[in-house]
DNA sequence: TCGCCCATGTAAAGAGTTACATGATTAA
DNA sequence: TTAATCATGTAACTCTTTACATGGGCGA
């Protein structure tokens, strides 16, 4: 997975393993997180596979290491780009939590239930800054794409909200979703 | 994260290994899975802590062992149920491919966009199943929030289809997200 | 008797986290 | 000068997946 996001970061130029780790979080930030401690060594496999060359480019006293994606590399990228798309990947803790609210004391349940709206709801101010920080920008068909991504996290943020809202409140569950007609 | 939920099976009653392995295909499973290989060593795991005790109840030729839970092992369960729920979990690995699209020849990326609203509406379909299933039961609120999980996930995956037709047809990003008034 | 589900496990490999360790540059 | 950020990496650990290995019970 961190491979192959990090070949995508390569893509349009070569970049340091910082660089990479500051564009991932800048990025695709939204819904994936990158540690260092993952990050090198996945370089270092890249390299090892032949996707990367490296050249190193001191500046100053201070070593710099600039990753480039050689035709192999971007090769791998799109077949994995290209691979299907089924469903399930994330397991979310929170849920898992919510599972089992049903044993925990209406108090705590209650207070557990609220602090999580209250996280989703800084965390959606969070990716509306971001939405206005590219809102003005032009050329915005270049990267529609990517874009669409933090819209994805602001609709599901919101849907978040919504159910956090709505079980707190005990509602009837089955007015949480939408009936076609 | 699987320790826990194990636990969680425990809370009313002794199971084993592949009761509780049902169970979370049935349960959780909405939104985790668990595989035999991570399943029989977290057992063995919290049995080493004094979170479980076992017993072995040989039924015909068949052994079968019998996970108990301790009292330290409750409180482990109710520490974990009671610990913050603050956001960021879930890496969303088809998220991470629609960010490179912008890169991806129209057709392809048109056709695994298809592919992936197609996936994720067979995944309502089964939700919604599930939610049949239910519907028809006495004390619903004796699980109120199990059950809520389970329209969570409808919610979530009602919204992700939208998303994908949005993005298919190539409509106005800020037109998906709701804008309070 | 054949295939499916029940039932338990191990081994190898993969992926990632956290903490540690080091040091340069830059802006207040 | 000092704190933040830039910059690279390792080590130990944890967790998980996939594949393998074994065998019983049961219904058609």
């Amino acid at each position: 997975m961190l491979e192959s996001i990090a070949l995508g970061m390569l893509l349009e130029r070569d970049l340091t393993g910082y660089d990479i780790k500051k564009l991932i979080e800048n990025g695709i930030g939204v819904f994936y997180k990158a540690s260092f401690g993952s990050l090198y060594p996945a370089l270092k496999r890249l390299t090892q596979k032949g996707y990367l060359t490296t050249s190193e480019k001191p500046q100053g006293g201070r070593q710099k290491i600039f990753y480039h994606m050689t035709e192999k590399g971007r090769e791998e990228f799109f077949d994995w780009l290209s691979s299907p798309m089924d469903i399930f990947e994330g397991t979310n803790t929170h849920l898992a939590k919510v599972y089992f609210f049903d044993n925990l004391e209406p108090e705590i349940r209650e207070q557990k239930l609220l602090e999580y709206e209250i996280n989703n709801k800084n965390y959606l101010s969070k990716l509306k800054d971001l939405e206005k920080k590219f809102d003005g920008m032009e050329h915005k068909e270049c990267f529609y794409y990517k874009l669409s991504t933090l819209y994805y996290g602001i609709c599901i943020t919101q849907k978040t909200i919504q159910w956090c809202r709505h079980i707190r409140m005990q509602k009837a569950l089955p007015d949480l979703i939408e009936r076609e007609r």
